[in-house]
DNA sequence: ATGTGCGCACACG
DNA sequence: CGTGTGCGCACAT
């Protein structure tokens, strides 16, 4: 429940921030929570960084620095207006009656965003180069590199104990492949987690042989749009996720499914998938969807607490209308998604 | 001191 | 070109 209340204030913070014509970096936001709510910068920062996982905040080198967008708003380039104001306006009163419950952003309202299509192909643009900058070097001084006077150094404590936030994304860069586990131990940080950038990475490096409905593929896809992303999260302490043999595991994210499905691109991927369906949490099937592309509707699952087992139950007309999602991505989501997910666990089921 | 508003020069497509 | 961004500064509290 705090989780959601994170969501929002720093959302909402970062909103704020960018009206304001703030960079929203790390400093910045966790000062305005802390004002605004009281939160401990390092708490924040830990709230944040589950909201960069879960793709509900980017996290963006842009100018040289680091900053960070509400993913909701980041905007396609170049968008035929009409429509999307036409389906904006239809629905943004369903989806804000939807995201009321969860992440009211009041001002933020999902409107002009219209992230359906694949978001693959086109945004690779400016969130690519978060990598090389944002690790190591940036740890601490990212940008001070040679310009840029910067007088605030009062939070640079709170930047340093955050660094874990940095150092979980570090992996994910092309140039830094350093496996290393969280350097903070601290709640909320799973020693595994480098791991799944790493080899999410790999997955992501490699020419996609996959068939364009395959959930895995758009997973991937996404993930390279947002280089400075890290999937992960759901990381079981004990299990470090070793590729490829998993039989004993119980509960098992779909990162760790899909991730392992890219590295044999054999099809077994799918019975495994389905069959970890009914483990599946809220936060699985929420995690899914984002990474799939859709994280703005991925709060919708979220809001109405789909799990695994819910997933199966959904029909068509629960994805189109039930969520209260634009039909052009609930479209998508069912057909490329939903509906293959039930389809090979039935078929799963009805083999054994 | 700390937060806010914003002109204007960028970055990027 | 248009659009989004955020530095750097003036202003408010």
């Amino acid at each position: 429940m705090s989780e959601s209340k994170y969501r929002e204030w720093i959302l909402d913070t970062i909103d704020s921030l960018r009206s304001r014509k703030a960079r929203p970096d790390l400093e910045r936001i966790c000062r305005m929570v802390r004002r605004r709510h009281g939160s401990e910068p390092d708490r924040t920062c830990a709230e944040l960084e589950k909201l960069i996982q879960e793709q509900t905040v980017l996290k963006v080198n842009y100018k040289g620095s680091i900053s960070y967008r509400n993913a909701a708003k980041v905007q396609r380039r170049s968008r035929k207006k009409d429509d999307v104001a036409l389906t904006t306006a239809a629905r943004r009163s369903a989806v804000e009656e939807a995201s009321h419950s969860d992440l009211s952003n009041g001002d933020s309202a999902f409107g002009p965003v219209d992230q359906d299509e694949e978001d693959l192909e086109a945004d690779t643009s400016m969130a690519m180069d978060t990598d090389s900058n944002a690790d190591e070097e940036g740890a601490d001084e990212s940008r001070d590199g040679q310009d840029r006077p910067s007088p605030a150094r009062t939070y640079e404590d709170a930047a340093m104990n955050c660094a874990s936030a940095r150092a979980v994304s570090a992996p994910c860069s092309p140039s830094g492949n350093r496996p290393g586990p969280c350097p903070s131990p601290g709640p909320g940080c799973s020693p595994g987690s480098g791991l799944d950038c790493v080899s999410f990475q790999k997955a992501a490096e490699r020419p996609s042989s996959l068939p364009p409905s395959s959930p895995r593929a758009l997973a991937h896809n996404d993930w390279a749009y947002h280089s400075a992303v890290c999937p992960a999260e759901r990381q079981h302490p004990g299990m470090q996720r070793d590729k490829g043999t998993f039989k004993n595991k119980i509960d098992i994210s779909p990162f760790t499914a899909a991730e392992d499905s890219l590295l044999n691109g054999s099809s077994v991927k799918t019975e495994k998938m389905s069959q970890n369906l009914l483990q599946w949490t809220v936060a699985d099937v929420a995690s899914y969807f984002s990474a799939a592309g859709f994280p703005e509707q991925a709060v919708a699952f979220r809001t109405q607490e789909i799990d695994g087992k819910s997933l199966l139950l959904m029909q068509r007309s629960d994805v189109l209308t039930g969520l209260s999602i634009r039909l052009g991505p609930a479209l998508k989501i069912y057909e490329r998604h939903v509906k293959v997910l039930q389809r090979t666990h039935f078929l799963e089921y009805e083999d054994l």
